[in-house]
DNA sequence: ACCGTGACGGCGA
DNA sequence: TTCGCCGCCACGG
């Protein structure tokens, strides 16, 4: 019978593993994918893509290993892209140059929004 | 069942 | 430091 929504279990542990990032802080692509011990950070981003669960999940608090923004919407650049930073600076978290997370915020910031 | 694509990551030049 | 290439897993047609 209809398991879940039309969504696979690789998909699922993705959100859910992005829903559990707190306030203010922000994970990465391959982090979610250790995470959940399911597949690599392409995997993560081809999921996150097709997120349906838009403002359910804190997509925007997911960003590149090497501190990019990486995409948001489906869109890796654009007026969603700034709107992602802009949303990560109301969150709390760093940022160091345009479209450049600080890698403090990986993780480690312990702010509580 | 097979191939191509995709919000990535790490390494080499 | 910046640019480019290959490899990775999951999904749709």
């Amino acid at each position: 019978m209809q398991p879940t929504c039309n969504l696979t279990d690789f998909q699922k542990a993705v959100y859910d593993a992005v829903r559990k990032i707190p306030c203010g802080k922000v994970s990465t692509y391959g982090d979610i994918a250790l995470e959940i011990s399911r597949g690599t950070a392409r995997s993560v981003g081809t999921a996150l893509a097709k997120n349906p669960f838009a403002p359910e999940v804190p997509c925007h608090r997911v960003v590149r290993s090497n501190g990019g923004l990486g995409g948001y919407f489906g869109a890796t650049q654009g007026e969603s892209l700034a709107r992602k930073e802009a949303i990560l600076r109301t969150e709390g978290v760093e940022f160091s140059l345009a479209g450049k997370v600080a890698m403090g915020s990986i993780l480690n910031s312990a702010d509580e929004c």
